[in-house]
DNA sequence: AGCATACCCGAGTAAAACTGTCAATTAATT
DNA sequence: AATTAATTGACAGTTTTACTCGGGTATGCT
């Protein structure tokens, strides 16, 4: 019941772009020594935060990304989902709760009821809900573990 | 973000056991024959759920496994944990939410308060809710895929 | 006693998933 | 043209998962 680095680094990478970017494109080299994430890492990040629609791309000296959207509109399972890991705990259901085998499994309740709440939690939490908490956080101590 | 097989099994074969035991020891070759998991994993899974005093043991010929407590007094968070899946998202945390960086990670509200609900969510649940619900079922259809 | 049943336990292994790197390319700015 | 920086696919190392195997040990029955 984990969620792979590969999310974690997302939604960090993702504060540091929102906290750091503010309109201007910030380049990946920035988010990647301030971070202490390794590039190449981070590039094949960004591909998929761009697929998902939640980073622009801008090319050349002087680009980097740009959110796509205002950080309040972002949600954090948005970011997890662009990524590409399911927040369905199992294997056999697919997002809305279905089954292969309908609902007939005796522990289908249970996984079903977990991911809704999975999904209510990470849903219910904006960028712009970390933003705002690592601005203050920052005024006190700078650490940057996880 | 997913539940490994091996506590999904654990679940299954719990509520197996609590449906067909009754009191009396049920060997594993029935939970293996009648779930359709293998014996040699089984065994693995009931060493595991007997040290977290979920089941004991009964030794010998006519032997089996038996529930340690009643049904309703199991929840189903207690069977995962035994059989050692972590409901924590991420391994820099403790069961408490304790952190190797405090609580100053931008992430660290996100991770902690998912585990809060994955945790009490499974915890809401116990071994008796599943064993209603899989004998009420049976009275329809025959299926074991999950 | 001897035998069959059934739990007990540690070691080992193949496959999958995860984590991360590299090299080569395209595009925009100066 | 030179430089910056995103773009892409392929690939390798490590870890985790999902099992199997082989031999033990306790118990009850005849
Ligand atoms: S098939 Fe697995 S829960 Fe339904
Ligand atoms: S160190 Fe990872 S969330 Fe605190």
């Amino acid at each position: 019941m984990r969620i792979s680095t590969k999310a974690q680094y997302a939604v960090r990478a993702m504060v540091s772009l929102s906290l750091h970017g503010e309109g201007k494109p910030l380049a990946l080299h920035d988010i990647a020594t301030r971070e202490a994430i390794s590039l190449a890492y981070l590039e094949q990040l960004f591909v998929k935060l761009r697929r998902g629609r939640i980073v622009k791309s801008v090319r050349g000296p002087g680009g980097g990304y740009v959110l796509a959207r205002p950080a309040v509109e972002i949600r954090v399972d948005e970011i997890i989902d662009s990524v590409e890991e399911s927040l369905v705990p199992v294997s056999c259901m697919d997002d809305k709760g279905r089954c292969v085998c309908g609902d007939q499994c005796v522990s289908h309740a249970v996984w079903q009821g977990l991911g809704e709440r999975v999904r209510q939690f990470l849903s219910s939490i904006t960028l712009a809900d970390l933003t705002r908490d690592a601005a203050n956080k920052a005024r006190t101590v700078l650490s940057d573990e996880c």
